[in-house]
DNA sequence: ACCGTCACG
DNA sequence: ACGTACGTGACGGTA
């Protein structure tokens, strides 16, 4: 018989600490039982015990040192975070069929003693798993003990047996309770004997073997004045020390080990419990996806397969047709009738990493003609998964797709813009969708499409509930045909003169390396933080400024502080700046560039908490603007050959959302009266007439009006603009005073989420904020500055999203050629022929401007040139 | 896989 | 005593 003890406490505390924080949807705590699960689960792999205990404290008044127990209750309680997990993960550990125990009186530890010791009698093995060192005088023949510990920030396992123990600490595992009386523990409050630290007590223990024997004759052994000296003194703490330190082995649980192998799983309250705690992978991992339940099935005929994908397609029509591209494949469910058909390889995937060309699909010409007129049909409604891949396969099959009604991505993004994933088994599990019952030999796109159409149905009603149903009709859904035409058109892209640029760079970047380590004395990976800490406050002696986690901060805000302290500085700011542009833009940029000549980029609709698009494979959202020569990357995006490109940007669209949402008398007459709004600020907050106003206090007003919108704290606007906390503490007073509206919303807006657990845009978008009631205060003002910002950031996210789609469907109805081909959170780009500049440009401003009415105007600034660096104003 | 760094709004 | 502005994505190094 093999024994698995695990202390629940110890593990539990390492999985919520090594764990951020994870929170249901409705906020509650799940991150330190999402941890003992995954621990769980690999230490019965690795293990393969026959019967499993998890033990836990259970202290009540009798305590079993009641005389001591004051030392005991120092040790810090847990938090309440972790605290409210612990009965759910017991009852999960049950339901589960494993057995937790718990004795009034006694810590885990006790029941682990008690177990180990019944194991050494018999003749069984038990293994323990704890994070705690206690432990290790259990460790028997036939005990041993896996030490979880946290090295460098990773999770390391050490397997202690009696040879362990012997090498590491030179004694025997018992003996781990004699070093301990001297040595004292400070987290678990044994005062152990005063001056005598680790190595002190593990030699005379080494030497001596218990205190018993140094105190017999604490005069005639070989000490050290000193140390006989100290324990001459803490003779009584070392002996109370041991007490204290010793584990119990008599706790009231079951000896035999065998009543520990696991019982049934209760598979239902599991089930259960796992869908309430949201973790779908355990879920399926314990193969729980429940069996449809009776009433599902009653509801209607059972789902058939049928192979004739077109006729199923001409049928589509009264009800939905509920479609998903899965693999090369399309799925498609009408009422209870399911099929699937494969379609042709895209273009650009026969280039695949395989390197044999993409197996010919076998045609069904009937089926993809059917398909595609389904596709285009408005009168026709289509439910789908990820709206943006159906407008894409459309388009480049030179369809013009119609009548998409539903996306359930989009729509499970906006009901919980926070989660990793809206794959449709996930959305199913998340919204307790049962899966349907299937034929066995069904293709998979098929089995998928009905589960999709459940999930549509489900998350119709939630969308209606949370008043978003506007939001993803008319404005979610038609974004992802205009996201699907931006990543289609793709953005033209002189690859050789970013390749030439890059040569460039190369070669200033070598003369700088070689400067460098001429100034320091030798050579090193400058691209290494920790090789250059080294560098910069070892070799060269330099005051380190900030500490990371792992080592020296060498980053530019250091680095800028010490640039007049050695040449080397500023060389390596150089460097920094160079070796970026090269590496993410010149050498990154080159490796995305398409056949085409052209940059398609990905715009993610779904990843967002504040509702704005996301950039990637390249992002195009981060090219270069502020310093020059970062902005000449922007001469190498053109418009093709007899095109302009149109640059519309929104100016201080967030603030001019603060003055409406916070209705905010001062800033929306200035806005209305078209003020600098960052001058008014400063002769505000600086009690100063606007003509005396510098520049420097121009910029820190601007600073002011940023932070505000950031959720604000005077520290950081201090460091951000270099003047005192107490001057940005009088700054950010002066700016509330001024602005009284602004400091009523920034309340009303925390004290609402903390009521509601979320904040919400004017069109109804939603952050949830669990964080706000979070016991640890540096959570739960991070919510408060998200419920600040989210509000502000989402609405002008969701304004830019309106004119996107007015730009894009205008263009089209006045049949221009011009297309939209990149959105930059308040800027658009349109690349149009060059005869149709002008008038694209007033299309912009019109369509950008006209977006959504405000108490305020929204203000749009234009430009137009050859290339982005030209056309950005 | 994670961190530190840095590019953008 | 501690950490300290909101939202992203990509790169190179390190474990």
């Amino acid at each position: 018989m093999k024994l698995l003890a695990l202390d629940g406490n110890s593990i539990v505390n390492r999985a919520f600490y090594g764990i951020k924080l994870l929170t249901t949807k409705d906020g509650r705590y799940t991150n330190a039982i999402y941890g003992f699960m995954n621990i769980l689960d690999k230490l019965l792999e690795q293990e393969q015990p026959d019967g499993v205990a998890v033990a836990f404290d259970l202290k009540a008044p009798t305590f079993r040192h009641k005389k001591y127990a004051a030392y005991k209750a120092g040790r810090k309680g847990m938090p309440d975070e972790l605290a409210e997990q612990l009965p759910t993960l017991k009852k999960l550990l049950t339901c589960l069929g494993y057995h937790c125990l718990e004795a009034e009186g006694y810590e885990a530890d006790d029941i682990l003693g008690t177990l180990a010791d019944a194991a050494e009698a018999g003749d069984d093995t038990c293994v323990i798993a704890t994070g705690d060192r206690d432990s290790l005088q259990l460790v028997d023949d036939r005990v041993t003990v896996l030490l979880a510990a946290t090295k460098m920030g990773r999770p390391e396992v050490t397997v202690c047996d009696k040879d362990y123990i012997l090498e590491k600490y030179g004694v025997t595992p018992p003996q781990m309770i004699e070093i301990k009386a001297l040595q004292g523990d400070a987290s678990d409050n044994i005062p152990g004997v005063p001056g005598v630290g680790e190595k002190t007590a593990q030699d005379l223990i080494q030497r001596f073997h218990d205190i018993d024997a140094i105190y017999a004759d604490l005069e005639g052994l070989d000490i050290k004045p000193g140390v006989r000296k100290k324990l001459e003194a803490g003779r009584e703490s070392a002996y109370l020390s041991r007490e204290l330190g010793t584990i119990c082995r008599t706790a009231p649980v079951s000896r035999n080990l065998a009543d520990y192998a696991p019982g049934p799983r209760q598979e239902e309250e599991a089930a259960a419990l796992l869908r309430d705690l949201e973790f779908f992978k355990l879920l399926e991992k314990y193969g729980m996806t429940p069996p449809p339940k009776a009433e599902a099935r009653e509801k209607g005929e059972p789902y058939a397969y049928t192979a004739d994908f077109a006729a199923l397609c001409a049928a589509a029509g009264g009800e939905p047709a509920d479609l998903i591209f899965d693999g090369g494949a399309a799925g498609l469910c009408v009422g209870r009738q399911i099929s699937s058909l494969p379609l042709p390889a895209e273009r650009e995937d026969q280039l695949s990493l395989s390197g044999a060309a993409a197996e010919p699909v076998p045609a069904d010409a009937a089926g993809l003609e059917a398909f595609h007129r389904l596709l285009a049909d408005e009168s026709r409604p289509k439910r789908v998964h990820d709206a943006k891949a159906f407008y894409k396969y459309a388009l480049q099959q030179g369809i013009q797709p119609a009548g998409i009604v539903f996306d359930t991505a989009l729509a499970g993004y906006l009901s919980s813009p926070s989660a990793n994933s809206y794959a449709t088994d996930r959305l199913a599990a998340e919204y307790g969708v049962q899966p349907p019952e299937i034929p066995a030999d069904v293709p998979a796109p098929a089995a998928l499409a009905a589960l999709h159409s459940l999930c549509c149905t489900r998350l119709v009603t939630e969308i209606e509930k949370n008043g978003q149903t506007r939001l993803l009709t008319d404005m979610e859904i038609p974004l992802s045909r205009t996201l699907a035409s931006m990543e289609l058109i793709g953005f033209r892209a002189d690859i050789q003169g970013i390749r030439d640029y890059g040569r460039e760079l190369g070669g200033r970047i070598a003369a700088i390396e070689k400067e460098i380590y001429g100034l320091v004395g030798y050579e090193f990976n400058l691209n290494s933080p920790k090789q250059l800490g080294e560098a910069l406050f070892v070799k060269l002696g330099l005051p380190a400024r900030k500490k990371t986690k792992s080592g020296y901060s060498t980053n530019a805000e250091v680095l800028e502080s010490l640039r007049y302290e050695h040449p080397a500085v500023s060389l390596l700011l150089e460097y920094r700046q160079l070796a970026k542009l090269k590496s993410t833009y010149c050498d990154g940029l080159e490796g995305t560039v398409g056949p085409d000549g052209r940059i398609h980029s990905t715009f993610n609709q779904t990843e967002t908490r504040t509702g704005r698009i996301s950039s990637t494979e390249p992002n195009l959202q981060n090219i270069p603007v502020r310093q020059e020569e970062g902005r000449q990357l922007r001469k190498f995006f053109g418009a093709a050959d007899g095109c302009l490109l149109c640059d519309a940007d929104y100016s201080q669209i967030e603030l001019r959302v603060l003055a409406h949402m916070a209705d905010d008398k001062a800033m929306i007459q200035a806005f209305r009266e078209g003020t600098d709004i960052h001058l008014l600020t400063a002769s505000q907050v600086f009690r100063m007439p606007p003509e005396l106003i510098t520049p420097l206090l121009r910029s820190r007003a601007k600073a002011v009006n940023f932070g505000i919108v950031y959720g604000i704290g005077a520290f950081s606007l201090s460091k951000d603009i270099g003047v005192t906390r107490a001057e940005a503490d009088e700054y950010i007073k002066g700016y509330m005073a001024t602005y009284p509206g602004v400091q009523a919303y920034m309340e009303r807006v925390v004290e609402e989420a903390k009521e509601k657990g979320y904040v919400t845009t004017l069109f109804g978008r939603r952050r949830y904020l669990p964080e706000l009631s979070s016991s640890n205060a540096n959570l739960r003002h991070f919510g408060e500055r998200v419920a600040r910002n989210m509000p502000i950031q989402g609405t002008a996210a969701d304004i830019i999203k309106i004119a996107m789609n007015r730009v894009y469907d205008r263009l089209r109805r006045e049949e221009l050629r011009a297309r939209l081909i990149l959105q930059v959170h308040d800027e658009l780009i349109v690349e149009a022929p060059e005869e149709e500049a002008e008038r694209v440009c007033r299309i912009l401003k019109e369509e950008m401007e006209g977006a959504f009415q405000m108490a305020v105007p929204l203000s749009v600034d234009v430009h137009t040139g050859k290339t982005w660096y030209d056309a950005k104003g």
